[in-house]
RNA sequence: GGGCGGCUAGCUCAGUUGGAAGAGCGCCAGCUUGACAUGCUGGAGGUCGGGGGUUCGAAACCCUCGCCGCCCACCA
């Protein structure tokens, strides 16, 4: 934007526009130097503590952190100025195999691998990554204006960090939970490493179903079906459903593999489909986890057919070392050669991807280590039974609890280059020894050749640990015994049995307490289209493209609006514009307020009498309600209410009615309409903090008396003094007579101001002298002609036009059919004796009451 | 296969115990009104996804169907 046009207004030196990149950065330098971020663990104040889901160091800060850590601050701000004592911890996340996919992409785009690099090379890229990127995702909180304590940052590959995990899984070791055992794993060839349950991405393929026929060695044939014939390779027998009257005859038998001749039982399984396929079930223990099962029940061999690279590995047939899909197309072939491939059909279903680098997962039997899950997750139950956590919105509670409920043993070893070493040793004469530092020799035979278990530790089980090992775990600290157990997490909801519940199991089982008593799961911002915010299909919004445009507050604004509204909303970008417009609105709000000649009599806003003026009791009384409206709407993780409140507080109240009314009063120097002016702005500007900290700091120090940051403002609480029904029934008359009379003298095409308006009985003078005064009318003991209101007993005319031109008459029609239309429903609903017996007697009432009015409006407008 | 969420004005969304349908943007008309044209004023526009039901009364509660999206799940 020119600067030009945004010159100092020469009586506030306030510029008549608001422009967020002037005051943004300073005042984000100016907290954080002053130390108002930093918590204090001896402080007195009740603690209240989040600790910042920690963003993997995989790039940039996007619209889900956007969402999430504006939601954070608002609560820690406003925690803050409620009078607790606030950690707003931040740190970040190695991400061990979303890192080693993001620096493999950029090495392939130099035109080498990590192979090639080698370990340590490779180990020094990722060091460097992680500096120069985890400073820049620190930045891009800066830039949100989120209020995070920086001299507590942490990163999970920090020494400290790395203790605290290594603590954990030696702890979990000598609970004799942690156990090493083969099993079908979800096997991802390109990072040649395991992946848990949950990090599978499950998409929907076209792909083709095989019938194959398997001769029976005893005659007769059998015919299975499949999706992945290459499998059949390694099949080591044939199920059926033991109550299949089909095949019932055939277990016990044997059947004959084609291509390979391996002779294969026959088993009864009750896991057999019979109305799947054929209803025989080709079983591969070594690449099906259900087969693996069925295998393990009938004691079937298990051949592992399959290279960690998803080449076969079936030495001395033909596909050997082919890549799995290849060696389907020879099998499939040669199947259809030799006569044994019945049919094929299209079959549509999903397969299970890699969710980091999207590679088809291959389940494989893999010897991987695990951790077994009963205890904590019995606890866990135990502690969501006892109502430990509150879930917003409370249905995510039983997500959680439902997958808690069949949770399984967790594979927590992964074979990547980057991550955390299990701190597992083995000695030459085949001992293990597991320690937090690494041992000098084996604890059993004292051996000093030991070499270090090769398997890094799944990302998530150090994330699991967050709340508790970013304050010091296993050290007592004093943030530790401060701060634990914290008061919030807020994620999004894709992450809830990865990340969530396992801090909530951990927690429990390492602190005895659960770790946050409150969990929030804000929304998915999707593209304008519908479709999934993703920067390869091109439909990401960056945060800092916004801030740019509209500036951190309109953003922030934006985000509160949507975060907890729903599961999912569409991005729009006019709503971010409009909270610009807003901001705007209350600069320019405080710039008239500010321009107005004096001191402010009142030191502290609010202290002045206010009986006076109908107008001054009415925003007072309003300004009660929004407050509490905005606090209840953060205290319960509805902070779009809180939001709408604010906004049609400061923009539909002070601003269209209360500035309006009082504004010759404010240019006249009135200390009252002073007084109430400030303690609006004040009171608004306070309660707007946490979601627009910057605009309203900024116009904070520049009215009077704030010599220190609105930051470190008290929480304005509401003071039932102010609260007057009365006024605001007499001011929505006053409403009421301006919008008639606005109307009225639009349709008689009337100048904006001028004209008459007379009571043709009388009613509250100061609802009468206000209403005429905002309607620019004048209020007249006589009067001939004119037109009458329908709110009131009234007539008005305006200068030209009269009042009774055709546009004027054709409105007052359309307004008495629609009178007499209300009118008929009301008195068909009075007329209904059900009605008048059933429904309580204040809405029939308030019916009555309403038809009289109707009544009344069409008296006067015939 | 199981579960959850959504379907309200042209668009994006609010509507908390059932009691006269709302906002922002867009649109139309009028305003260089001494804070703001990032503004002000007036206005048009909705049988609240379809169909049943409960009720004096349903956008809201129940059933059912239809789309859209998400989560969970070892049916080849």
């Amino acid at each position: 934007m020119d600067m030009k046009e945004t010159e100092p207004d020469t009586n506030t030196a306030m510029p008549k526009a608001f422009d967020p990149k002037a005051i943004e950065a300073g005042w984000y330098a100016r907290w954080e130097s002053d130390g108002l971020f930093v918590a204090d663990a001896h402080s007195k104040k009740p603690k209240y503590a989040i600790c910042l889901p920690p963003p993997n160091v995989t790039g940039e800060l996007h619209m889900g952190h956007a969402l999430n850590h504006t939601m954070q601050d608002i609560i820690a701000r406003y925690r803050r100025m409620a009078g607790y004592e606030v950690l707003y911890l931040p740190g970040t996340d190695h991400a061990a195999i979303a890192t080693q996919n993001v620096i493999e992409k950029q090495l392939a785009v130099e035109g080498t691998t990590k192979e090639q690099m080698g370990r340590p090379a490779f180990a020094a890229r990722v060091d460097q990554w992680y500096r120069d990127v985890g400073a820049t995702m620190v930045s891009q909180d800066r830039i949100l204006g989120v209020s995070l304590d920086w001299s507590r940052l942490r990163f999970t590959m920090d020494p400290k960090y790395m203790r605290s995990v290594m603590t954990a899984f030696v702890a979990f070791y000598e609970r004799g939970w942690i156990y090493r055992a083969p099993r079908i794993v979800n096997w991802c060839p390109h990072d040649l490493s395991a992946i848990s349950d949950l990090e599978v991405d499950w998409q929907v393929h076209q792909d083709t179903l095989y019938y194959i026929k398997y001769p029976v060695q005893e005659g007769g044939e059998i015919i299975v079906a499949t999706v992945r014939p290459e499998t059949m390779l390694v099949d080591t027998g044939v199920a059926v459903n033991p109550t299949d009257e089909r095949y019932r005859s055939l277990i016990g038998k044997t059947a004959i593999l084609p291509l390979v001749g391996r002779k294969l039982p026959i088993v009864g399984d009750e896991a057999v489909d019979k109305n799947f396929g054929t209803g025989a079930l080709k079983v591969t223990p070594g690449h099906d986890a259900m087969d693996y099962e069925i295998g393990q029940r009938h004691s079937l061999e298990i051949i592992n057919g399959m290279h960690p690279d998803a080449r076969m590995n079936v030495p001395g047939l033909p596909y050997d070392r082919l890549p799995a899909l290849e060696a389907r197309e020879r099998v499939v072939a040669d199947l259809k050669a030799q006569g044994f491939l019945v049919k094929q059909e299209p079959y549509t279903h999903e397969v299970g991807h890699c969710d980091r680098c999207h590679t088809v997962i291959e389940p494989l039997i893999s010897d991987q280590w695990w951790l077994r899950m009963e205890t904590m997750r019995d606890k866990a139950l135990a502690a969501s039974a006892a109502g430990k956590v509150r879930w917003h919105p409370e249905r995510y509670e039983r997500t959680y609890l439902d997958w808690l409920r069949g949770l399984r043993d967790w594979n927590i070893g992964r074979q990547l280059w980057l991550g955390h070493r299990v701190p597992v040793y083995y000695c030459e004469n085949g001992h293990t020894t597991v320690s937090v530092e690494p041992p000098r020799e084996c604890a059993e035979c004292g051996s000093i050749k030991l070499t270090q278990d090769p398997d890094v530790l799944d990302t998530w089980f150090s994330s699991a640990l967050w709340p508790f090992a970013t304050l010091g775990w296993p050290e007592e600290t004093d943030d530790l015994k401060a701060f634990y157990p914290t008061s919030m997490n807020s994620t999004a909801r894709e992450i809830i049995n990865l990340w969530v519940s396992r801090m909530i199991m951990t927690g429990l089982e390492f602190m005895g307490e659960v770790p946050f008593s409150d969990v929030a799961i804000h929304c998915v911002v999707q593209a304008n289209d519908g479709r999934r915010m993703s920067k390869s299909l091109g439909t990401g919004v960056d945060p800092r493209d916004l801030i740019d445009r509209y500036g951190t507050d309109a953003v922030r604004a934006w985000a509160a609006s949507v975060a907890m509204s729903s599961q999912d909303v569409r991005f729009d970008e006019s709503r971010v514009e409009g909270y610009r417009r807003f901001c705007n609105k209350l600069w320019n709000a405080t710039r008239l307020v500010l321009s107005s000649p004096g001191s402010p009599t009142a030191v502290v806003p609010g202290t002045l009498e206010v009986h006076e003026h109908l107008e001054d009791r009415w925003i007072t009384s309003r300004l009660m309600y929004a407050c509490s409206a905005v606090t209840a709407g953060i205290e319960d993780f509805e902070f779009q209410d809180s939001m709408a409140a604010a906004y049609s507080f400061a923009w539909n109240e002070l601003c269209d009615w209360y500035l309006e009314a009082a504004k010759e009063r404010l240019r006249a120097g009135d200390p009252t309409a002073q007084d109430v002016a400030y303690f609006c702005l004040d009171t608004v500007l306070r309660v707007l903090h946490p979601f627009m900290p910057f605009l309203t700091e900024e116009l904070w120090s520049r009215t009077p008396g704030h010599l220190d940051y609105l930051m470190l403002a008290p929480w304005p609480e509401p003071d039932g003094r102010f609260v007057d029904l009365d006024a605001e029934e007499s001011f929505g008359e006053v409403m009421t007579i301006v919008e008639e009379v606005r109307a009225q003298r639009q349709a008689a095409g009337a100048p904006p101001r001028g004209g008459s308006l007379h009571l043709d009985q009388p009613i509250d003078r100061a609802v009468a002298t206000l209403a005429a005064r905002l309607a620019w009318v004048e209020l007249v003991d006589e009067m001939e002609g004119g037109t009458a209101l329908a709110s009131v007993p009234a007539r008005v005319t305006f200068p030209s036009g009269s009042g009774d031109n055709r546009a004027s008459e054709a409105k007052r029609e359309a307004e008495r059919t629609r009178l007499k239309l209300d009118l008929a429903k009301s008195e068909g609903q009075l007329a209904n004796p059900q009605f008048l017996e059933k429904a309580p007697p204040e809405i029939v009432r308030k019916l009555e009451d309403r038809a009289a009015e109707l009544r009344a409006a069409i008296d006067r407008l015939e």
